[in-house]
DNA sequence: CTTGGAAAGTCAACAAGGCTGACATAAAAT
DNA sequence: ATTTTATGTCAGCCTTGTTGACTTTCCAAG
């Protein structure tokens, strides 16, 4: 109890009101986050479903059909339509594994990592301007609070995605 | 141009890697953001769509549909669909606006505070967690990479929408 | 070697929540 | 008097999630 109705700086922020406004900011900041994403999709047959699996097909390369599965959070049926999709329109390569045959390993083709770097572009830039206007401290910021809010799963998984530069 | 590859401390970390990782924090940080809501809604005949229409029909009471159209960022008809089932089941008061009678001015009834609190109670939970996880100085960071990342009018709105105490 | 179970894939059916288009009504504005 | 605005509604479609049932493949333990 150290810090209870002391009102260090560590407290007062967390009023209802803050913590609305904070729920309000992901509501609005995420629709932008995929806007852009999506305005590229739209007219073509995919959606932000098929952006999803290309991006961490992308991020681990080889990566199994169960690991993607639990990175996404669907179900397999769900996730299957969508790469079956990938897959017929050559985007997607699925090698049957060698170790254990039953296991796929998922590989982006070079029209998948073409849209993918499309994709990818868009969204970094909106990133990358938004990372600039706010500044390096809010960065570390943002991804402080955003790793705390995530269940302990996604942090796993999250966490164990490679960064090179941190 | 007096940042450009010089490696300030303003640049440095705008590698793919980062912004990559940043956007994979937004997609798992969402995902915690909406289960809890998403876990008190499942079993009641409302979703998510309807969450979201409580919260902000709180946080403006007499807002009018228009308003939260443009808030929302989704059709009339979508919308439509949802306040029709919230006011038929007495959540939602819809009342017919006095200066201008083709407006419909929207107000929570008993009931749809109460939903609405629970619903916030668990979002602001998990939101309070975070925040205190990551400390004042990340929280602010967090909003202002956030506000950046908004589309215009999405920001617009957000700004609009009153804080007692930042 | 057989068998249990994991990994993957598929089919069918359904639900939520987006969308468009067309149309109706009431009331305000011109 | 006419046009525009705000709202509501019907019908139909799409994407992306869900469950449940079932099959095939194949590793690994008995």
């Amino acid at each position: 109890m150290t810090t209870e109705a002391g009102g260090s700086e560590n407290l007062l922020f967390l009023t209802d009101e803050q913590l609305r406004k904070g729920i309000e900011a992901m509501f609005f900041a995420y629709r932008g986050f995929t806007a852009d994403p999506d305005r590229i999709l739209e007219g073509m047959d995919y959606g932000r479903a098929h952006h999803r699996a290309l991006h961490f097909i992308h991020r681990s390369p080889g990566t199994t059909v169960n690991n993607l599965l639990s990175i996404l959070g669907v179900t397999k049926q769900s996730l299957n339509r969508v790469l079956r999709t990938l897959i017929e329109d050559g985007l997607v390569e699925s090698k049957v594994g060698r170790a254990d045959k039953r296991e796929r390993h998922l590989h982006l083709a070079p029209k998948g990592a073409e849209l993918e770097r499309r994709l990818s572009d868009a969204q970094r830039a909106r990133m990358r301007a938004a990372y600039r206007a706010a500044g390096p401290a809010a960065v570390q910021g943002f991804r402080q609070v955003l790793e705390a809010m995530m269940d302990a799963e996604a942090r796993r998984h999250y966490q164990s995605l490679k960064e090179t530069n941190t």
